[in-house]
This record gives C-alpha cells, sequence and structure tokens, in this order.
DNA sequence: TCAATATCTCAAGTATTATTGAAATATAGG
DNA sequence: CCTATATTTCAATAATACTTGAGATATTGA
C-alpha cells in the first residue's frame, strides 16, 4: 500500500456514516451484507448509502458482489490490515507506544 | 477514544502534507521540530504549514509547545496509538487478518 | 414482455476544506 | 524602544465532499 493509497483510505473512514458501515460489515463478516440492509442499518437513504459504499470501495476497503438482484458488500480486511500496518510500521517506525495499542485485548 | 474523535484523526491524516508532516516528526520524536523547519521540509509556505499543524493539534496528534522564539511540535504517540487501537480493535473487532499488520517486524 | 425490486447515477444546492498572500501577534536582542 | 525573526490569523478564492430527490439501470419472476 502506497502513500496516496492510504489517504484515499483514511479519507474514506473519516466519515461517520462510512465508518458506521465498516463496522456495521465487521460484524458481518464473510457473509457480507446487502446494500439495503447496510442503509437501513446505519440510517441512510439508499442514494446515500450506494454514496458512501461506492467510496469505501474505491478506495478498496469493501468489496461488492452481485448475487441476484443484491449486491453484497464485505470488509476487506487486508486492505484495513495495510492501512493500519502503514501508519504503525512505515509513518510510526514502530514506536513501541503505537504498536502497544494493537491486538487483544484492548490496551488503548 | 469515542467515534468522533478517531473521525477527526482520520481526517487530520487523509492529507498529503499532513501525513508528511506527521512522518517528518516521527522521525523527530522527542526532540520535535520547530513550525519553519516543519514547513522547509514538507514544502509549505508558513501560513500552510500553520493551518495544517494547527488541524493535526486540534485532532490531539500533535503537541505544541513555546521554546522562545520558537513553536515545537511533536507526534503525540498515545494519541496515534489509540488512534489505531481504535480501528484494530473497536472497529474491527481483532480480526486476525488486521492484528496480522501489527508491529515488528512490517508483516504487511 | 411487464411489473416489481434493488441499486446506481446524476444534477443541484449546501457545506467543508485547502491554498495564497497580506497583515497581525509574540518573542528576543541590540 | 526598535528591528528582525517566528508563527498565526484573516479574507478571498478554489476545490472537494455531502445530501437529497428524481430518474436510470439491472435482475428476477409472472
Amino acid at each position: 500500500m502506497n502513500e496516496s493509497q492510504v489517504i484515499e483510505a483514511l479519507g474514506a473512514l473519516a466519515q461517520e456514516t462510512r465508518l458506521r458501515i465498516l463496522r456495521f460489515l465487521v460484524t458481518k463478516g464473510s457473509d457480507g451484507a446487502s446494500a439495503g440492509e447496510i442503509g437501513e442499518a446505519v440510517d441512510a437513504a439508499s442514494s446515500r448509502a450506494s454514496f458512501h459504499l461506492s467510496t469505501l470501495a474505491k478506495a478498496g476497503l469493501v468489496t461488492a458482489e452481485r448475487q441476484s438482484r443484491h449486491i453484497i458488500y464485505r470488509v476487506d480486511f487486508d486492505a484495513m490490515g495495510g492501512m493500519i500496518g502503514y501508519l504503525i510500521n512505515d509513518c510510526c517506525k514502530n514506536h513501541q507506544d503505537v504498536v502497544a495499542c494493537c491486538g487483544t485485548p484492548k490496551t488503548c
């Protein structure tokens, strides 16, 4: 993951509706959820949910797969890990106070 | 760190000049750097550097301390860790593919 | 093919954010 | 006190992003 990809991913998450979409999709795991279900879960009109989902997909943080009439979105955990890894490894040079906040159990 | 603080921090980093400022300040560690030195390092006019530094400070990612004529900025590593920890722990529920990207050596 | 469902695209309005240069503030030293 | 240095604030402009509703596209089943 390069700098501009990370900037796009950070910008994608720096928005309330999109951060909530991501959190909701994390709970759905590999099952994912349809655009309609997601819009309902985060209380957004369909066009608004669609706009935010495409922003997340463009940033590579979610994947989209059509299943008959529905389009199923899923978190791309590798992309999330790539973005977070860039912040920790590349930006913060694995500074101990940053690394201390990773993993289970919650430490920060 | 709560949701809106994380959103502000993510937004602060989702900008080229500011991400570069952060990376530069990480290399400076606890010494920090003055606004002028930072502006020069990231090739930004003083008013622009000041604007971006205040955005980072408002988001809590850097601290500012006046030392005679200079204002010394430093990365707040705890805040960085808090933001990253929120993404890993709270948003991604410590999903293994995300946690795998943390720490030394670089794995993602 | 037609109707229903699911989702996306588009345009308009609004809001937020970034850039620039000029002016203002704060500090230190002569 | 005056000047030089360091940094911020302000105003104007430009660019980008968000929301909304209407209309377009895609898919399925009757």
